[in-house]
Order: C-alpha cells, then sequence, then structure tokens
DNA sequence: CCTATTTAAGACAAAATACTCTTAAATACG
DNA sequence: CGTATTTAAGAGTATTTTGTCTTAAATAGG
C-alpha cells in the first residue's frame, strides 16, 4: 500500500470538508456518515491534521472542523507527510538505509525517477483543485455506490 | 510502504541467489547470514516463493535454493506478484474500490501514468539485470555497511 | 446556570504484518 | 543403517496498524 489507510482517510476529509461551505464547520460526524468512515477513527486523523495546522477545529454546538488555510494553498503532499511521514518521497524501495546517489541500491536510479514523479503529483495538486473536480465532474470519494455529491 | 518487508526480503535473496554460482543450491542460512535476515524468517518468504516456481529447492546436504529458470526469464514484477499481490500494479492511490476510467477517483489520471511505470520499471527489469548491476558495481543487497561481496 | 452538541485525549481491542520456534521430512554420505 | 544437513510446515509470539470506547473539556443557546 502506497499510502496508509489513515492517510487515504485523512485525505477524504480534506477533500469532503474542502467541497463544503467554506464558512462553516463540518461536524466530524456529517464528514464520517459521508465517507463510510468511523467517527472516532476520523476524529483521531482529523486531530493530527488539526495539530499540523491543516485543519482547524472547533468545539460545540456549531462547530466542527475547516481547513486551516485557502483550499488552493494546502497541498496532498502536506497531508501525507503529516500523517506518513517523508518515507514515501525519500525511501528506497528495497528498504536499504542510506541509499542515495553515492551507496546506490541497485534500483536506486530508477525508482529515483518515480519517486519524483510522485512527490510531483502530490506536491503539486492542491485541494482546492481536487476538491473542484469532484464537484465539477461528480468524481467519488467514498467506497460505497451513492455520493454525498448526488444525495 | 510501497513494498512490504516481507517482498523486500523476496527480493533482496533471490538477487543474491542469481549472484552465486549458477549451478549449485545456496543453504537459506547462507543467504540469511549475508543479507542479515531472520533464518527462519527468510524460510517462509522463499518457500513461498517456491510454490510459485520462481526458486527452486532441495533438501539434505548440498541442498538450499536456486532458481527455478533463467535469471534473464525472471522480472522483479513476478517476485512482487508472489508475494504482494497485484495490488501495486492495479489499486486505487485513494483506495476506493471500482476506481478506473469509468469511475475514476480525482487523482485516477495523474495516479495511473505513475503507477503505469511502477509495473514498467518492475515488469521490465530481470533478475539477471539486477544481479550484474550487484556485481559490476559492487552495489548493496544488505542494510549492514560491510557487503557479502566484499568479504 | 443547565443542557445539548461538539472536539480532545487517551485507554483499550482487533486485525494485519513481521518474526520465532519446534517438529517433521528428505537426502547425502560414511 | 545411522547421522548430519537441509528445507517444509505450521504453531506460536511480537509489533504495528487499524479501529473502538470512555471520559473530559469547550461552547452555544435556552
Amino acid at each position: 500500500m502506497v499510502l496508509s489507510k489513515t492517510c487515504i482517510y485523512g485525505i477524504r476529509a480534506t477533500l469532503f470538508v474542502a467541497t463544503q461551505e467554506a464558512d462553516k464547520y463540518v461536524p466530524i460526524n456529517r464528514a464520517a456518515e459521508a465517507l463510510g468512515i468511523s467517527f472516532h477513527f476520523l476524529t483521531k486523523i482529523l486531530q493530527t491534521l488539526t495539530q499540523q495546522n491543516i485543519m482547524q477545529s472547533y468545539r460545540g454546538p456549531n462547530g466542527g472542523i475547516a481547513l486551516a488555510k485557502p483550499a488552493d494553498s494546502i497541498y496532498l503532499g502536506e497531508i501525507i507527510r503529516a500523517i506518513d511521514g517523508t518515507n514515501l518521497f525519500s525511501a528506497c524501495i528495497l528498504g536499504l538505509p542510506g541509499c542515495g546517489e553515492l551507496k546506490p541500491c541497485p534500483l536506486h536510479e530508477q525508482w529515483a525517477g518515480i519517486r519524483g514523479d510522485i512527490a510531483k503529483m502530490f506536491n503539486q495538486t492542491t485541494v482546492s483543485e481536487m476538491a473542484k473536480r469532484v464537484r465539477e465532474r461528480g468524481l467519488r470519494l467514498t467506497d460505497v455506490e451513492w455520493n454525498f455529491l448526488t444525495s
């Protein structure tokens, strides 16, 4: 698995919030329901994102979570780094510590290229762009057939 | 993690065997020592590869494991499929089942490209090529500083 | 001030992955 | 035939990841 489940849920939730009204907090239970993720688990994941200043939360009635900054300034890479760390963007495909130009593994050059493309994809794609695609093309963010967009 | 640890060990062990005399069985304990992997764990991993016809084993004195076919006809992709399955080459980056041209996720197109490159890399690189790089350039297959090549 | 709503925090549980150990089976060789 | 060497198989353990639950804290609104 390229991204952990936790990370995938974090991305899906961030995108969900980005598709909702920007001036309101989204209660976590609404996000959890819409995405088909356990409320408590999602709460924990979002706590991480809140601590990392990607999301912002507010307690009490009308509270919930919201993006901590404009959607076009949040890159998917940030979310991944916040949850899974930087391994995906730096680690050796054969798991060898210290693998790099100086002490390469036998796949280093090929993998470094692809790894760079992966980093590029995530570090150049914003939450805003993704949310736009979801809204405009009706793209899915959930495992289930129906979608919060169509309901 | 892109490849599971089990899979990484399987690849490293296969490459190690490929760097050894081709007409002899390599005892698993020698491979385990050279690679710094637990003997019993490696035995299990190699059992899988033997069952999948990638490796071949022989019991008793002078026994061990060997490649089941010529090194230039074993692709890294086979090893990965035998151990980790086909997910890496087919699954959605956001974990959405059924993601594809028809029912894409918002990252589908970009990821499909990169996923294709990953598949290409693994499905076109042979064990023979890799072993050659290891031998000729003295490249590492282990976590540790010293190498079976240099000892 | 009281109650309902909501996140925060952390303990707990389950499942998956990684790793270990024991016993059995095959084979070579004296 | 007996013993040493080696893989096979599967039970067992440890660690990590995933997921659940309980209690506390904050806030809105009557």
